[in-house]
DNA sequence: TTGAAAGCGCTAACAG
DNA sequence: CTGTTAGCGCTTTCAA
């Protein structure tokens, strides 16, 4: 293993010098430099993780904490870890994965043992038993998500409740009047997830402004559970000609059932996914939709990070503007109701 | 920050007693290793993981490298992932995340700093230039997928040559005479990818001592790609029964064609599927299926890696055997071939 | 512009 | 069974 040392000695200079080459720290004479970081390049050189992170106090690595239930949204979970890492790779930092699993007592071992300077917490819980540590703890955090009270926490997420308002206007935009809402699944709403429930208030309102009729219901993944809750829609509704469905596993049940009740997508229905583009794209019928923007969350709540590192600060909530893409799923709203 | 020195103190005892209670490394009288523990506790001490790792030379973390192409099986990833941490953390080690981005810099970096022990690799290509290092370096890896060459490698995979047998013995234990394989995009095997081909060679030598008549067809996901690829496999063999799908992105276009030509699965047409049960189970129909093992390669990949740690060897490939689970999209052969 | 030297907090001989 | 002590490799004052 090569060290600082040897590095010195075969440039013919002080440990200290080599140290402040590597970190640009003070001022160094052309002639030496170049010296150094040649003897570095040719005896293939690399500081020493521990040493350097018990010298300086500084691990250089984020932590980041997977969410307690890993049964929904997998991709978007993965895009954001892997936007982080790579992100944290151009401001110098590594990245520690921990689990949900190990709870609180995960955020006092990072705490504890500095093994990490910082740590992004994805998909808190409206009410997560690890924040109470990190307001008192001295490590910045950045969660990606937002819990009930995000005060003194610094938070980013996308902005569910514009996310609703947006797919609303959409449809309203094309005329359709009579709207209803495929969500989660029931425990997901029974939960109070904050997502879910922020989405709702934005569809509510905005379609309480635009003059919309609309209908909310949750439901569980899969054909069968679909199929009763949109039965259960078009008795209630006849008229319903626009759907927004925010629920993955719903979007190909609803799409199969349109198509065998013999409803045209989108000349007599249209349906607005909240999805990652992935699925609009793959699915039966390129879907309109929002997508949730994993690589720009993993990307800004890294750059927070770093910032918080730098210079205290940057708390605070940060929503990012959902973006509607247009694709084949919507159109005008027939002008009678679609025959039955 | 609560050192090591200070809970010396207030136990009354010496630095090496702390270390010595902490790693169980001699033994101590109980009186003075339950002061210690009480005094541990009270002052909320966790080593410093800097520290530590620079006096022992060990840090403790398993560095993981996700796949270079994060196109296709993410949801494998991110369970092969989370089984890796969590597996790691009952043998006391952290995981750090690396993506392929980096390339084999970042085998050079983990390896030279220290700062990771071990590390495991998702997803090595065929021809991965990371392994002239890892075979060189001195740290122990583990490969989840198999190289080309494997020799002096570590690895674990699913046995896909017997998964593709095990598709095959299925379908002809059923009656199925005439077989179809609904492949990965043809991309997947122009650039040789070790388990499409391995699978392909499991179906083939199976079909041919079982005297089954075979078509294998690439095929993009998405519908269009796969009407096509459908239409010609029943011109070329209209007495195909049995189908076998590797290729997740296929499963839900082939279910609704099939439909749409009015061939019921399973009554006039088998489908036997490679992919993960959560597809399996969430699709139009519930799907005869054979998933990859991903926790179990997670599991498995630790395991090695902290057996090799701890005394060398454990070198060689390990396959795990494919388990088919039969749900409700095979049935019996029809005695004559489907109407068109 | 550079060097010398004092730790950072812990582990692991060595000594009793 | 326990204490003493010498580093691990680096950063960062202090001094020149």
């Amino acid at each position: 293993m090569v060290t600082l040392a040897e590095v010195a000695r075969h440039a013919g200079v002080s440990a200290s010098t080599v140290s402040y080459v590597l970190s640009g720290k003070r001022s160094i004479s052309r002639g030496t430099r170049e010296r150094v970081e040649r003897c570095i390049e040719e005896l293939g050189y690399h500081p020493n993780a521990g040493a350097r992170a018990l010298a300086s106090a500084k691990s250089n690595v984020i932590a980041l904490m997977m969410p307690l239930r890993t049964d929904m949204y997998v991709p978007v979970m993965m895009e954001i870890a892997l936007a982080v890492t790579t992100t944290a790779r151009t401001y110098g930092y590594d990245v520690l994965l921990l689990t949900g699993a190990e709870g609180p007592a995960a955020v006092r071992r990072v705490t504890g043992s500095g093994i990490a300077d910082a740590m992004i917490l994805m998909d808190v819980e409206l009410d997560d038993e690890r924040l109470p540590l990190l307001r008192a703890g001295d490590r910045p955090a950045v969660l990606i998500g937002l819990p009930a009270d995000t005060a003194g926490l610094a938070c980013v997420d996308l902005d569910f409740t514009a996310t609703g308002a947006l797919c609303v206007e959409h449809l309203a935009g094309l005329g359709h009047r009579d709207i209803a809402v495929i969500g989660e699944a029931p425990a997901v709403y029974e939960r109070h997830t904050g997502f879910a429930e922020r989405t709702l208030d934005g569809i509510r309102s905005r379609a309480g402004e635009l003059g919309l009729r609309l209908l909310h219901r949750p439901s569980d993944g899969g054909y069968d559970a679909l199929a009763m809750t949109l039965a259960r829609i078009f008795d209630e509704r006849p008229g319903t000609t626009g759907f927004v469905v925010q629920n993955e596993s719903a979007v190909e049940p609803l799409l199969a059932l349109l198509r065998q009740q013999g409803r045209a997508v989108p000349e007599d229905v249209s349906v607005v996914a909240i999805c990652p583009d992935q699925v609009a794209v793959g699915a039966s019928v390129r879907l309109t939709s929002v997508s949730v923007p994993a690589q720009e969350m993993g990307r800004r709540a890294v750059e927070r990070i770093v910032a918080k590192l730098a210079a205290r600060g940057m708390d605070g909530v940060e929503l990012l503007a959902p973006e509607l893409t247009v694709r084949a799923s919507t159109g005008p709203a027939p002008h009678s109701p679609p025959n039955r």
